[in-house]
DNA sequence: GTCTATAATATGATAGAC
DNA sequence: GTCTATCATATTATAGAC
């Protein structure tokens, strides 16, 4: 038999995940994804036989493998909808770096859907998404629609504020997306309580 | 002399500028770019002699005047407040064409802003737009702290629905941040009334 | 100012030794 | 399974005619 691996495939998918957040797909040179997995070209290859696109397509199906069982599973559970929404906060937190990674979502994306290799991966896990986070909101006591309108607004607020985050060079915004994410959901005051918000 | 221009200057940015949004810097070719002007590579060498980088700094510095003059202008206005918001909203859906287009401070952007040739010019436009924002909000009777909130929730929500309306293939995201955009900038109703949103 | 033709390099991908 | 060496192509960019 051959050699043993040098690096465990985790890592491997690890580190190519961490170039193609950076730099989109495009960006992503086959150089730099050698230099970043610590593996020359050919040894690439071997892994990923479909090449640079095959790399991508598992970068991405090990990020929403690792969103579902982190971000929807928690969301689904069966706890008091605010600390579902803690604990789905916390691994958003981890996975998105604090605000320093950009979402693989946003920078695979291709301008109309059905084109590109990703687009219905990436169609499919923003519906993943929008319904687990209208599941919670639900659970909290939401109407339908309106449960559907918070997760909508949940999950806008999760890539905008990643894209300001990365735009102006501050982490500011996606931390304060984490702190809003349960009033974002869950409704913020009991029926019979007056509102503070949006009130200086 | 040479040959008259066989295209007005302004038509060959637009056409660039809509490659640079559609892929991105790294995804769009000097092949695809002669392809979408009109023009020979040579020729575009020639009216750009920077090459790629300069023909997106030049579609980047029309863009943002545009924006200057159809965004933060009228937000700057002295008219009333949800006035300045609702023509603001009208033209940022002219520009982002009702949300098919994405916004090339998201497409152009970089890891970390300091790197990338169009860093500084990204964070100060959204540095502008938060400013603008903020000043109508402020405008519209918020406290500053209240207004520089609601700036960023504005620019959090332009951005992150238009990510999700590409992402889902449905301008949805980007048509419901404009309805509430006046919503978002300026206070919903006055000091006394009560509250009705979010409530089913 | 635009074009055809071409240069120089980087890219995605493969062959074949160990 | 990893590597060095290489291929074919696409890329950015330039030269020079008209």
């Amino acid at each position: 038999m051959g050699r043993p691996p040098s690096i465990d495939e985790d890592e491997v998918i690890a580190r190519l995940a961490k170039v193609f957040s950076d730099v989109g797909y495009d960006g992503a040179s086959l150089a730099q994804l050698a230099e970043a997995s610590g593996l020359k070209k050919a040894s690439l290859y071997h892994r990923f036989p479909g090449g640079k696109k095959q790399m991508a397509e598992d970068v991405l199906t090990a990020a929403l493998d690792w969103i579902a069982a982190n971000v929807l599973a928690p969301l689904a559970g069966d706890g008091p909808p605010r600390e579902r929404i803690a604990l789905a906060a916390e691994n958003l937190d981890t996975f998105y770096r604090g605000g320093h990674r950009a979402c693989l979502l946003n920078m695979l994306s291709s301008p109309r859907n059905e084109d590109g290799p990703f687009g219905k991966a990436i169609r499919e896990a923003f519906e993943a998404l929008l319904a687990a986070f209208a599941g919670v909101a639900r659970a909290a006591g939401a109407s339908e629609a309106d449960a559907r309108a918070r997760a909508e607004r949940a999950v806008v607020t999760m890539q905008g504020s990643l894209v300001l985050s990365r735009g102006i060079g501050s982490t500011g915004p996606f931390g304060r997306f984490l702190d809003e994410l349960p009033d974002i959901l869950a409704a913020e005051a009991g029926p019979a309580r007056s509102r503070k918000v949006q009130q200086p």
